[in-house]
DNA sequence: CAATCATATTGATAAATGTCAATATCCTAA
DNA sequence: TTAGGATATTGACATTTATCAATATGATTG
Protein backbone atom coordinates (compact mmCIF):
# COMPACT_ATOMS: atom_id res chain seq x y z
CA UNK A 1 0.00 0.00 0.00
CA UNK A 2 1.27 2.99 -0.96
CA UNK A 3 0.80 6.21 1.19
CA UNK A 4 -0.20 9.70 0.10
CA UNK A 5 2.21 11.75 2.07
CA UNK A 6 0.70 15.37 1.00
CA UNK A 7 -2.70 14.09 2.63
CA UNK A 8 -0.93 14.15 6.12
CA UNK A 9 1.18 16.99 5.71
CA UNK A 10 -1.11 19.56 6.64
CA UNK A 11 -2.07 17.84 10.27
CA UNK A 12 1.69 16.91 10.98
CA UNK A 13 2.16 20.98 10.30
CA UNK A 14 -0.52 21.83 12.50
CA UNK A 15 1.41 19.27 14.97
CA UNK A 16 5.07 21.17 14.37
CA UNK A 17 4.57 23.95 16.75
CA UNK A 18 5.09 24.04 20.48
CA UNK A 19 1.76 26.20 20.88
CA UNK A 20 -0.15 24.45 18.75
CA UNK A 21 1.16 20.90 20.85
CA UNK A 22 0.05 22.35 23.83
CA UNK A 23 -3.70 23.26 22.84
CA UNK A 24 -3.59 20.07 21.54
CA UNK A 25 -2.32 18.68 24.87
CA UNK A 26 -5.54 20.74 26.49
CA UNK A 27 -8.17 20.03 24.39
CA UNK A 28 -7.18 16.10 24.84
CA UNK A 29 -9.03 15.42 28.06
CA UNK A 30 -12.43 17.58 26.60
CA UNK A 31 -13.73 20.42 25.16
CA UNK A 32 -12.57 23.93 25.90
CA UNK A 33 -13.36 27.33 24.67
CA UNK A 34 -11.15 30.16 22.79
CA UNK A 35 -11.11 32.59 25.69
CA UNK A 36 -9.70 29.33 28.27
CA UNK A 37 -7.42 28.15 26.07
CA UNK A 38 -5.87 32.13 25.18
CA UNK A 39 -5.14 32.30 28.99
CA UNK A 40 -2.46 29.74 29.18
CA UNK A 41 -0.48 31.42 26.80
CA UNK A 42 1.25 34.86 26.55
CA UNK A 43 0.16 35.63 22.87
CA UNK A 44 -2.16 37.99 21.58
CA UNK A 45 -6.05 36.85 20.38
CA UNK A 46 -5.45 37.38 17.39
CA UNK A 47 -2.50 34.92 17.24
CA UNK A 48 -4.61 32.27 19.00
CA UNK A 49 -7.10 32.44 16.42
CA UNK A 50 -4.89 32.04 13.70
CA UNK A 51 -3.38 28.94 15.32
CA UNK A 52 -7.00 27.50 16.13
CA UNK A 53 -7.48 28.28 12.10
CA UNK A 54 -4.65 25.81 11.40
CA UNK A 55 -5.62 23.37 13.82
CA UNK A 56 -9.28 22.95 13.13
CA UNK A 57 -8.48 23.45 9.26
CA UNK A 58 -5.84 20.35 9.59
CA UNK A 59 -9.00 17.98 11.03
CA UNK A 60 -6.90 18.10 14.44
CA UNK A 61 -9.90 19.98 15.93
CA UNK A 62 -12.90 20.48 15.53
CA UNK A 63 -14.57 24.45 16.62
CA UNK A 64 -18.43 25.01 17.03
CA UNK A 65 -19.80 28.33 17.85
CA UNK A 66 -21.86 28.29 20.78
CA UNK A 67 -22.94 31.52 21.26
CA UNK A 68 -20.45 33.95 21.18
CA UNK A 69 -17.72 31.19 22.05
CA UNK A 70 -16.22 28.57 20.03
CA UNK A 71 -15.95 24.99 21.09
CA UNK A 72 -12.91 23.11 20.49
CA UNK A 73 -12.48 19.76 20.74
CA UNK A 74 -10.16 17.47 19.24
CA UNK A 75 -10.65 15.24 16.74
CA UNK A 76 -10.09 12.07 18.32
CA UNK A 77 -10.43 10.06 15.00
CA UNK A 78 -8.29 12.13 12.83
CA UNK A 79 -5.42 11.81 15.55
CA UNK A 80 -5.65 8.32 15.73
CA UNK A 81 -5.67 8.35 11.97
CA UNK A 82 -2.13 10.60 11.95
CA UNK A 83 -0.66 8.64 14.83
CA UNK A 84 -1.46 5.19 11.99
CA UNK A 85 -0.09 6.53 9.46
CA UNK A 86 3.09 7.75 11.60
CA UNK A 87 3.22 4.26 13.06
CA UNK A 88 2.99 2.93 9.52
CA UNK A 89 5.86 4.10 7.81
CA UNK A 90 7.80 4.02 10.39
CA UNK A 91 7.66 0.77 11.14
CA UNK A 92 9.04 -2.52 8.76
CA UNK A 93 6.51 -4.08 6.72
CA UNK A 94 5.62 -6.05 3.75
CA UNK A 95 4.09 -3.63 1.51
CA UNK A 96 6.92 -0.98 1.68
CA UNK A 97 8.00 1.51 -0.68
CA UNK A 98 11.26 0.42 -0.35
CA UNK A 99 11.67 -2.18 -3.03
CA UNK A 100 12.39 1.13 -4.79
CA UNK A 101 15.93 2.50 -4.98
CA UNK A 102 18.51 0.86 -2.63
CA UNK A 103 20.19 -0.74 -5.76
CA UNK A 104 23.65 0.59 -5.48
CA UNK A 105 25.27 -0.26 -2.00
CA UNK A 106 22.34 -2.12 0.24
CA UNK A 107 21.35 -4.69 -1.97
CA UNK A 108 21.02 -6.70 1.19
CA UNK A 109 19.32 -4.64 3.13
CA UNK A 110 16.12 -4.46 1.86
CA UNK A 111 13.30 -6.04 4.28
CA UNK A 112 11.91 -9.34 3.45
CA UNK A 113 8.68 -9.24 0.89
CA UNK A 114 9.75 -6.42 -1.02
CA UNK A 115 10.17 -7.95 -4.03
CA UNK A 116 6.58 -10.10 -3.82
CA UNK A 117 4.54 -6.95 -3.10
CA UNK A 118 3.90 -3.82 -5.91
CA UNK B 1 3.20 14.71 33.76
CA UNK B 2 4.36 17.95 32.12
CA UNK B 3 5.35 17.25 28.92
CA UNK B 4 7.88 19.34 27.24
CA UNK B 5 6.62 20.36 23.95
CA UNK B 6 9.22 22.45 22.62
CA UNK B 7 11.70 19.01 22.89
CA UNK B 8 9.46 17.04 19.79
CA UNK B 9 9.51 20.31 17.65
CA UNK B 10 12.26 19.46 15.98
CA UNK B 11 11.04 16.11 15.19
CA UNK B 12 7.71 17.28 14.15
CA UNK B 13 8.57 19.33 11.99
CA UNK B 14 11.54 17.29 10.25
CA UNK B 15 7.93 15.23 9.59
CA UNK B 16 5.90 17.77 8.21
CA UNK B 17 7.72 17.71 4.46
CA UNK B 18 6.59 15.49 1.96
CA UNK B 19 9.91 14.84 1.02
CA UNK B 20 11.24 13.71 4.24
CA UNK B 21 7.90 11.54 5.55
CA UNK B 22 8.49 9.79 2.04
CA UNK B 23 12.09 9.19 2.98
CA UNK B 24 11.16 8.03 6.25
CA UNK B 25 8.86 5.63 4.79
CA UNK B 26 11.80 4.33 2.54
CA UNK B 27 14.55 4.04 5.71
CA UNK B 28 11.05 2.44 7.77
CA UNK B 29 12.56 -1.29 6.21
CA UNK B 30 16.40 -0.57 6.34
CA UNK B 31 19.35 1.68 5.58
CA UNK B 32 19.85 3.41 2.29
CA UNK B 33 22.66 5.50 1.10
CA UNK B 34 21.84 9.08 -0.36
CA UNK B 35 22.70 8.02 -3.57
CA UNK B 36 19.92 5.69 -3.58
CA UNK B 37 17.44 7.87 -2.05
CA UNK B 38 18.16 10.94 -4.48
CA UNK B 39 17.18 8.89 -7.64
CA UNK B 40 13.49 8.61 -6.02
CA UNK B 41 13.13 12.14 -6.11
CA UNK B 42 13.70 15.07 -9.08
CA UNK B 43 15.21 17.20 -6.24
CA UNK B 44 18.72 18.18 -6.62
CA UNK B 45 21.14 16.73 -5.10
CA UNK B 46 22.02 19.86 -2.76
CA UNK B 47 18.49 19.52 -1.62
CA UNK B 48 18.63 15.79 -0.72
CA UNK B 49 21.73 16.71 1.43
CA UNK B 50 19.47 19.86 3.28
CA UNK B 51 16.63 17.44 4.14
CA UNK B 52 18.71 14.77 5.16
CA UNK B 53 20.30 17.09 8.11
CA UNK B 54 16.88 18.36 8.92
CA UNK B 55 16.20 14.79 9.78
CA UNK B 56 19.29 13.71 11.28
CA UNK B 57 19.75 16.31 13.51
CA UNK B 58 15.76 16.09 14.67
CA UNK B 59 17.62 13.00 15.69
CA UNK B 60 14.76 10.66 13.41
CA UNK B 61 17.54 9.60 11.16
CA UNK B 62 20.74 7.88 11.81
CA UNK B 63 23.59 8.56 9.32
CA UNK B 64 26.98 7.42 9.00
CA UNK B 65 29.89 7.63 6.43
CA UNK B 66 31.15 4.54 4.35
CA UNK B 67 33.41 5.66 2.85
CA UNK B 68 32.62 7.76 -0.01
CA UNK B 69 28.59 7.01 0.97
CA UNK B 70 26.32 8.14 3.92
CA UNK B 71 24.22 5.61 4.79
CA UNK B 72 21.04 6.08 6.41
CA UNK B 73 18.87 4.33 8.76
CA UNK B 74 15.83 5.44 10.47
CA UNK B 75 16.32 5.90 14.90
CA UNK B 76 13.59 3.20 15.65
CA UNK B 77 14.08 3.99 19.27
CA UNK B 78 13.56 7.77 18.10
CA UNK B 79 10.15 7.64 16.18
CA UNK B 80 9.20 5.49 18.52
CA UNK B 81 9.47 8.31 21.61
CA UNK B 82 8.25 10.74 19.29
CA UNK B 83 4.81 8.24 18.71
CA UNK B 84 4.58 7.90 22.52
CA UNK B 85 4.62 11.40 23.18
CA UNK B 86 2.00 12.10 20.15
CA UNK B 87 -0.11 9.53 21.48
CA UNK B 88 0.10 10.83 24.84
CA UNK B 89 -1.20 14.30 24.31
CA UNK B 90 -3.83 13.11 21.87
CA UNK B 91 -5.72 10.62 24.19
CA UNK B 92 -7.37 11.48 27.86
CA UNK B 93 -5.11 10.75 30.48
CA UNK B 94 -5.11 11.13 34.18
CA UNK B 95 -2.47 13.32 34.52
CA UNK B 96 -3.52 15.83 32.14
CA UNK B 97 -3.03 19.52 32.07
CA UNK B 98 -6.11 20.43 31.67
CA UNK B 99 -6.89 21.02 35.26
CA UNK B 100 -5.82 24.62 34.24
CA UNK B 101 -8.23 26.80 32.01
CA UNK B 102 -11.46 25.57 31.50
CA UNK B 103 -12.86 27.57 33.55
CA UNK B 104 -15.61 29.70 31.91
CA UNK B 105 -18.28 27.57 30.02
CA UNK B 106 -16.49 24.34 30.41
CA UNK B 107 -16.20 23.52 34.08
CA UNK B 108 -18.07 20.56 33.94
CA UNK B 109 -15.75 19.30 31.03
CA UNK B 110 -13.05 18.11 32.50
CA UNK B 111 -11.98 14.41 32.59
CA UNK B 112 -11.91 12.75 36.11
CA UNK B 113 -8.63 12.71 37.80
CA UNK B 114 -7.72 16.42 36.83
CA UNK B 115 -8.27 17.42 40.38
CA UNK B 116 -6.03 15.33 41.87
CA UNK B 117 -3.17 16.13 39.97
CA UNK B 118 -0.63 18.82 39.67
C1' DC C 1 48.99 12.51 -6.90
C1' DA C 2 45.25 13.34 -10.16
C1' DA C 3 40.73 12.39 -11.68
C1' DT C 4 36.38 11.30 -10.29
C1' DC C 5 32.46 10.09 -7.57
C1' DA C 6 29.55 11.07 -3.33
C1' DT C 7 28.16 14.33 -0.22
C1' DA C 8 28.15 18.98 2.19
C1' DT C 9 28.12 23.92 2.28
C1' DT C 10 27.25 28.55 0.57
C1' DG C 11 24.74 32.31 -1.40
C1' DA C 12 20.70 33.74 -3.49
C1' DT C 13 15.81 33.81 -3.77
C1' DA C 14 10.79 33.00 -3.43
C1' DA C 15 7.40 31.37 -0.48
C1' DA C 16 5.52 30.22 3.95
C1' DT C 17 5.15 31.06 8.92
C1' DG C 18 4.27 33.36 13.38
C1' DT C 19 3.32 37.48 15.51
C1' DC C 20 0.95 41.82 16.67
C1' DA C 21 -2.14 46.02 16.51
C1' DA C 22 -6.03 47.55 14.43
C1' DT C 23 -10.30 46.63 12.76
C1' DA C 24 -14.33 43.93 11.51
C1' DT C 25 -17.89 40.63 12.52
C1' DC C 26 -20.89 37.89 15.32
C1' DC C 27 -23.55 37.24 19.39
C1' DT C 28 -25.81 38.48 23.87
C1' DA C 29 -27.88 41.18 27.14
C1' DA C 30 -29.81 45.18 28.71
C1' DT D 1 -31.48 48.39 19.09
C1' DT D 2 -27.36 49.46 20.92
C1' DA D 3 -23.27 48.61 23.86
C1' DG D 4 -19.98 45.36 24.85
C1' DG D 5 -17.84 40.79 24.92
C1' DA D 6 -15.84 36.91 22.01
C1' DT D 7 -13.80 35.71 17.94
C1' DA D 8 -12.07 36.45 13.07
C1' DT D 9 -9.70 38.99 9.58
C1' DT D 10 -6.39 42.24 7.67
C1' DG D 11 -2.02 44.43 6.91
C1' DA D 12 2.63 44.79 8.22
C1' DC D 13 6.76 42.75 9.44
C1' DA D 14 10.65 39.65 10.78
C1' DT D 15 11.94 34.96 10.63
C1' DT D 16 12.11 30.46 8.76
C1' DT D 17 11.80 27.22 5.00
C1' DA D 18 12.64 24.94 0.57
C1' DT D 19 15.01 25.20 -3.44
C1' DC D 20 18.79 25.56 -6.80
C1' DA D 21 23.46 26.41 -8.99
C1' DA D 22 27.95 26.79 -7.83
C1' DT D 23 31.53 25.45 -5.14
C1' DA D 24 33.95 22.93 -1.53
C1' DT D 25 35.18 18.81 0.91
C1' DG D 26 36.02 13.83 1.47
C1' DA D 27 36.97 9.29 -0.34
C1' DT D 28 38.42 5.97 -3.93
C1' DT D 29 40.92 4.39 -7.54
C1' DG D 30 43.82 4.44 -11.12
Amino acid sequence: MKHSYAEYVPAIKAMSDETRLKIIDMLSCGEMCACDILEEFSISQSTLSYHMKILTESGLVNGVRDGAWMRYTLNAERTNELIEFLTGITCEKDDCICKNGRNKKTDNQCCKGCDENE
